[in-house]
This record gives structure tokens, C-alpha cells and sequence, in this order.
DNA sequence: ATTATTGCAAACGCTTTGCACTCCC
DNA sequence: GGGAGTGCAAAGCGTTTGCAATAAT
């Protein structure tokens, strides 16, 4: 992965914020580019703790709200109860379908759902800053999942 | 709310399920019925103690699952860290536009959506259960959310 | 009588907080 | 040097669990 750009970008923001350049806050943007593609705050802390890195708790979550609003990360919620990131960087916009059987998680990338979104916050007086669509059910190829299951 | 009902359906899925039928399960599920729009386990548990009823967080939480197995209730995100329960009884399928500043959900309903998902769920070779379109931005109408931003 | 269900309290996982120390500007 | 940022531990919140007591079948 190629995080020079992203590195970039995120000095941008800080600057213009006018918060601090540290290292810290770099490195939990390496670590994040680099980790799981729906990974949890927890997770990525744990993580960075064990390759060693200086790091605490409460700076990775910090970082990782920066780089939300930075809008290198989006958060993604699945019914778990906890906060998922993923990287917006150099990805299209896309949605999930969640395995409630394995839990699997598959993406998709529809340009008609974008359209419709669009039009419902426009009908009822409502400015957008994103959104989200889960499907939940079960994958059909594992045969585990879907197989021997009716609907 | 006429809750007889909601409270024979239930009564008929715990009787199919094997279920036993105890007075506890149904004061759960008229406190769910007359409670808030959307509301948190935790809540509508204390909800349950303040009007003196007998009852404890492990009933409360057990029972709503039930309920939600039963189809008379569904679960909600709205990228809290916690679960909403929402009635699915007497009500249109809907989904939700959630203010970033004021928090309010406002329910819409958009039969294009529900059209779409389909497909998806087909194309992906997926057996869907369920969905959830939840909407992120600020309602124009309240001053204090739309009023002097841009986006 | 059997055993699912209840109630309670303690434990859990993820997140936030308070405060002293650090180091970027 | 001032104050934003960090690290640590403790507390917070919603939820789940273990187990003894209870009550539906």
C-alpha cells in the first residue's frame, strides 16, 4: 500500500486544523492503511502494541476520529455494537452485505443507490454528509450458511 | 395501542417455538409497545423498574430478542455503540435519516429501495433477510443544525 | 417432578475520562 | 514557556454470563 499519499494528505488537514504534526499521529494512520479492512479502535491498538510501537489507547482513538474527519477513514457500524473503520483512500464508494451465519462481509458498489439517496435527503429538507446500507442475510456459496436454509 | 394483537402473535410464537409462556414475557412486550420509537434494552429496563413492574435486565434482554425473532420488533444501529428496538407492528417498512447535530431520526419510507436491495442480493448470490439504510447529514429545518454550514 | 425461566450480581468488551507528564509550536 | 497532545489507569456504558431460586409444564 502505498501510504505517501495518504501521509500527505492527513499533514494537510492537521495543519490546516491547526493541530499538532506528531509522530504518533502518523504512525496510527500507517498502522490503519495497513490493518484489516473493517478493523475495530481496540483491535488496531492491540495490534501496534504488539509490534512494539509507543502508542496508547487513547491516542489511537483520537487519531482515528481525526482521520475520519480528515475523511481518510469512514466508520462503518454492523450491528455489533462497536465502531468499525475502514480506508476511504484510493477506494469507490461501496456498501456490505453481512453473513449473519459466518459473517462474512462482501462489498458492492451500486451507482443507482447514490441517485436514490441523493433524492430522499433533498425531499425532506436534509443535507447529506453520507450514509450507509447493510445487508443482512446469508451468503448462498458456504455451504454452511446458506444451504439446507429457507427464507 | 392496541397491543391484543401484538399479544396473541406472541403467545402463538412461543407456543410453536416450545417457549414457555410467562408473565414476564408480555409486560416486556407491552412496556416495548407503549415506549419510545426507538429505544435502548437498557432503557426500556428502567423504564420497567421506575413504574414499580417486577422485572430484571436478563428478562429484559432475553425477552426482546424473542420478540425481535417473533417479528414483532426489529433491531436498529444508528452508529451508537448500542442496539435500538424499534416495533414492526402495524408500521410500513421504512429507514432513517439520523441529524449529526440534533440527533433526531426522522422515517422515511421509498419503495425503489427495497427494489434495489433485491437485486443486489441476487447478483451477489446472497439470501436476504434484511436491511437497513440509515442516512447521515443535518436537518435544514432546525436553525441550530443546517443554519451557517456548508458541506 | 422436571427443567426452562427468572433475578441478581459480577464480569465483559469497547469506549471515554481525568490527570500528570511530555514535547510541538 | 505555554498549551496541545500523550500515556496510563480507572471509570463508564450497554450487554452478557453464572448460578441459585422460582415457577410453567
Amino acid at each position: 500500500m502505498n501510504t505517501e499519499k495518504a501521509i500527505q494528505e492527513f499533514n494537510k488537514f492537521l495543519k490546516q486544523g491547526k493541530y499538532r504534526i506528531t509522530p504518533e499521529r502518523f504512525d496510527v494512520l500507517t498502522a490503519a492503511l495497513n490493518f484489516d479492512v473493517h478493523f475495530g479502535a481496540d483491535e488496531l491498538y492491540i495490534k501496534m502494541k504488539s509490534e512494539k510501537l509507543s502508542i496508547s489507547r487513547a491516542t489511537v482513538y483520537n487519531t482515528l476520529e481525526l482521520l475520519t474527519q480528515c475523511g481518510l477513514l469512514c466508520k462503518r457500524n454492523f450491528g455489533e455494537n462497536k465502531t468499525r473503520y475502514e480506508s476511504n483512500f484510493d477506494r469507490k464508494n461501496h456498501d456490505h452485505l453481512i453473513c449473519s451465519n459466518c459473517g462474512s462481509i462482501i462489498e458492492f458498489t451500486n451507482p443507482k443507490i447514490q441517485k436514490i439517496v441523493s433524492e430522499i435527503s433533498a425531499q425532506n429538507g436534509f443535507a447529506i454528509t453520507g450514509y450507509s446500507l447493510n445487508i443482512y442475510g446469508y451468503c448462498l456459496d458456504n455451504p454452511s450458511c446458506g444451504k439446507n436454509k429457507s427464507f
